[in-house]
DNA sequence: TTACGTGCAAAATCTTTGCCCCTGA
DNA sequence: TCAGGGGCAAAGATTTTGCACGTAA
């Protein structure tokens, strides 16, 4: 694969947020340093990026797609209130009983949903 | 909540089936007993029946949303060739850890990826 | 040079919604 | 009766793609 400026672009923002942006969000990151760039080069990119593992997609229950350039195992949590979410780090899960029944386990996304500290109040 | 045949429907139709179809192929079943059923009615009570706690939706990494009309808690395993999923009951994850972080869980979604042992072959 | 990448806009997908008619209670 | 529900189609929202031009190697 060819250098694209667009694409390091794209790669840079999302692996140097601690947020999960969508799409959108990186795009409109992405205009402030490259105000060209299209959206449908980011999300070109960013299929590609995944492809690639170089970042990770997360289905939430938005409908929308978030990204996470943090490559670690690790689970997130969702605020069903305010929709934040929060990196889990603590809870890694066994895979040995997966791969005792045949299947071979690449990769995994857990999603845990309730309400944050903040929404409790 | 008044009755009505077409929500039943729906609801039958998820709970019935061991697979975690689609919106649209809901519709296509429902259509086989309710042939003048539309996908919008399909589409209002299969949002009415996850927000009643009567199915869950699985956002898997194709863009359309899963239903499952298996309320225990399980996880799923994805198979990354065939798309396949297939249900994991075995494990259970603690929340302890969450509740202790100020997190109140009131549901979880784990998945899991790699390949089936069919797709291994 | 030239195959890959981009910008732009149109298209494709999936899901939601408005409106008017129908129906369960 | 009459408020909630359905059918239909249009609208929304998100994501993908075709095409002509640009650019890294």
């Amino acid at each position: 694969m060819r250098f694209s400026r667009q694409r390091e672009l794209v790669a840079d923002i999302v692996s140097g947020r601690k947020d999960h942006p969508t799409a959108d969000a990186i795009y409109l990151s992405a205009r402030e340093i490259e105000p060209n760039i299209s959206l449908g080069t980011v999300y070109r990119n960013l299929k590609l990026l995944a492809d690639e593992g170089r970042l990770v997609t997360l289905e939430t229950s938005d409908k929308k797609i978030h990204y996470d350039g943090d490559l670690s195992i690790h689970s997130h949590f969702i605020c069903e209130d305010c929709g934040k979410i929060i990196d889990l780090f603590e809870s890694a899960h066994s895979h040995e009983l997966l791969e005792n029944m045949g299947l071979s386990v690449s990769s995994e996304k857990c999603f845990y949903y309730g309400k944050c500290s903040d929404c409790k109040r």
